[in-house]
RNA sequence: GCCGAGGUAGCUCAGCUGGUUUAGAGCGCUGGAUUCAUAACCCGGAGGUCGGCGGUUCGAGUCCGCCCCUCGGCACCA
């Protein structure tokens, strides 16, 4: 992928009767996350598309209104402003937030079904099922049986009924779908990638099972309420809520023909289709893996590159039902951010999550353990080291380097002496004239941080493409370690001490003290995407605020173009995160 | 039931087409070293029959068979 193809990412709209939870909030975090990168590797927001929102149009919407005594539209507003809310408080960035109540969704995904109609993509058949007179619905087969035929909420017998609906043949696009998805696997244009690789075997082993055509709508009833999209040219059927959804990927980006719209949305948005990556729980792969490829196919547009579907959350050790009542809500998500901050939240939930094909758990100790290791511990406490010897030793003003371009080199001279025409050797001289030298029979090393930098910086880039968002971020990380390995190895504040005896020595410093604050500063770029405010953080306090339209390689170029420069002033700054108490208690909202 | 994934150190997992070693990493735990830093960082250790049994092979976590267990998809839920 080439830094200037748009990139357009998805999350699910999300059903407007739930409350937002852990659940929504993942989804819509790895999908923050990739678009933060990906508009750092291009240096601007204009080619990346990030598009989230919420499901309105289900029945049950209606019926949770009348309950409160508010009309569809007004319980579907306020709840809508609650996801809204709580996207905002992760941080979520966003470039458009779709409701399908909007007039610019129900007319494009009209026209779609109209389309499809036409072409003879959706058809008028007959549909037979198991009636529950006392619920209005039909159950599936399975779950008719399981039943025994009878309703489980009356326990009246179900009737075998039969009525005319509109059905998509899916059944027509069989070949289609296995060809795009093998391209997708092969990465070729035109194909379909179904991530995780345990995913995509699963949709090509029930593909293989045959593929038939799925009912796209219901009779409207007496005295239903007029919510939801009707089908054109027959006004007594409703577009079932789920196809009409599955268009918002579309009907946002597809406002061309409505200049009007366009004007007001900053320009034509369909170079953004086909859309980079549609991000999921599991639960919803088969629509957007098979169904939405299968319409658009039918439809003349090409299919998603990307299906990402991701697994659950539980919740220490436990699944997370409605029925234990033990989501992990909102509120739950605030209370840790207050406690430990949103960008440990942040790094915790993208790092930890489900983004592989197996759950993952979230256990208070989990969270404390990687808030120290990674956090307090790995970044908050490197960048506080480095900025406190730069303060202390060189008054606060980033040093002046020397030859780090040749690497930090460790040289033994035949007489079994270090080599003090090197950075590096120049250091362990020093810890041998204080008496603390490299213990023997550790391994000697070399630190050659452009290389190094450059191979963690490329990996980022790399598990970016294969939408591994965790490698990505943590590349950055991983300097870290490197950059405290060096610490520990060079002993900077040893050698401060006899600075004053040799000014070679004090060159040597610099440099050292250089290199680890700049590769800092690189680590601290490569983590921006998951942890935008601490980021700034150590931008304000570093004075290394990178400008506007700066491109991630050219950030992230060791003593490149935005490298720190020598004789700014740094402060060492707050403590990025405090280390946190493993025996405290878990937050509690509220 | 049908289809599929997996069982490797306390925990989470790497180990592609069989022979680089006495089977690895991170976290946790423990000993040491050190003081610039948020009792952080660095070094070392901990010795896991690589689910069980049998087989193929000069040689198998790595291939085959059987068995035990766990988990996913087939059905709404991020």
């Amino acid at each position: 992928m080439t830094d200037q193809t748009p990139f357009y990412v998805t999350t699910p709209i999300y059903y407007v009767n739930d409350r937002p939870h852990i659940g929504h909030c993942y989804t819509t975090l790895v999908a923050d996350v990739a678009a933060r990168f990906e508009r750092l590797r291009r240096g601007s927001g204009r080619d990346v598309f990030f598009l989230t929102g919420t499901d309105e149009h289900a029945e049950k919407v209606v019926e949770t209104a009348q309950k409160r005594g508010l009309s569809p539209m007004e319980w579907a507003t306020q709840n809508a402003g609650e996801f809204r809310k709580a996207f905002d408080f992760m941080g979520f960035s966003f470039d458009d937030f779709v409701r399908t109540t909007e007039d610019r969704h129900k007319a494009r995904a009209s026209d779609y079904i109209e389309r499809l109609m036409k072409s003879g993509d959706i058809e008028l058949g007959d549909y037979e099922g198991w009636w529950d007179a006392s619920q209005e619905e039909y159950l599936t087969e399975t779950v008719a049986k399981d039943a025994n035929f009878v309703s489980p909420v009356s326990g009246k017998p179900l009737e075998r009924r039969k009525e005319q609906n509109y059905f998509f043949r899916l059944d027509k696009y069989e070949a289609q779908l296995f060809d795009a998805i093998a391209r997708g696997e092969r990465g070729e244009p035109g194909g379909v990638r179904i991530l995780p690789e345990a995913r995509r075997n699963e949709v090509l082993g029930r593909i293989r099972g045959g593929l038939q055509r799925v009912p796209v709508s219901r009779r409207i009833r007496e005295g239903d309420a007029d919510w939801g999209i009707r089908m054109p040219g027959d006004p007594a059927h409703r577009v079932y809520v789920w196809i009409e959804a599955l268009c918002n990927y579309l009907t946002v980006v597809d406002n061309e023909r409505a200049p009007s719209t366009a004007a007001a949305e900053g320009g034509s948005r369909r170079r953004f289709w086909p859309a980079s990556v549609h991000l999921m729980a599991k639960d919803i792969l088969w629509f957007h893996a098979v169904i939405w490829p299968a319409m658009l196919m039918a439809l003349g547009e090409e299919p998603p590159r990307t299906v990402y579907a991701h697994a659950y959350w539980v919740r220490e050790g436990r699944k997370m039902s409605k029925s234990l009542g033990n989501f992990i809500e909102i509120e739950t998500i605030e209370a840790y951010a207050k406690r430990y901050s949103l960008d440990a939240v942040r790094w915790y939930l993208l790092t930890q999550g489900p983004l592989g094909a197996t759950d993952a758990d979230f256990s208070h100790a989990k969270f404390v353990e990687v808030y120290n290791a990674d956090l307090a511990n790995g970044i908050g406490n490197c960048a506080s080291r480095v900025g406190n010897m730069i303060e202390k030793y060189f008054g606060g003003k980033v040093p002046e380097p020397r030859d780090y371009q040749q690497g930090f080199y460790q040289r033994l001279l035949p007489d079994g002496s270090f080599d003090t025409s090197t950075v590096l050797g120049q250091a362990l001289a020093a810890r041998q004239v204080a008496g603390t030298p490299v213990p023997t029979g550790q391994s000697v090393k070399a630190f050659n941080f452009p290389d190094v930098v450059k191979h963690h910086v490329a990996e980022a880039l790399a598990a970016l493409d294969a939408l591994d968002l965790v490698r990505a971020v943590q590349m950055g990380i991983q300097l870290v370690r490197f950059v405290d390995d060096f610490i520990s190895h060079t002993a900077p504040f040893t050698l401060a001490k006899q600075i004053n005896e040799d000014e070679s020595k004090k060159s040597a410093l610099q440099t050292i003290l250089w290199a680890c604050a700049e590769t800092v500063r690189i680590a601290s770029v490569m983590v921006s995407p998951v942890m935008p405010s601490k980021a700034r953080h150590i931008w304000d306090a570093w004075n290394c605020f990178p400008p506007e339209g700066a491109e991630f390689r050219h950030l992230c170029e060791f003593g490149g173009e935005y490298k720190l420069n020598p004789g700014q002033a740094i402060s060492k700054g707050e403590a990025l995160f405090m280390r946190a108490d493993p025996a405290e208690a878990a937050p509690v909202a509220g």
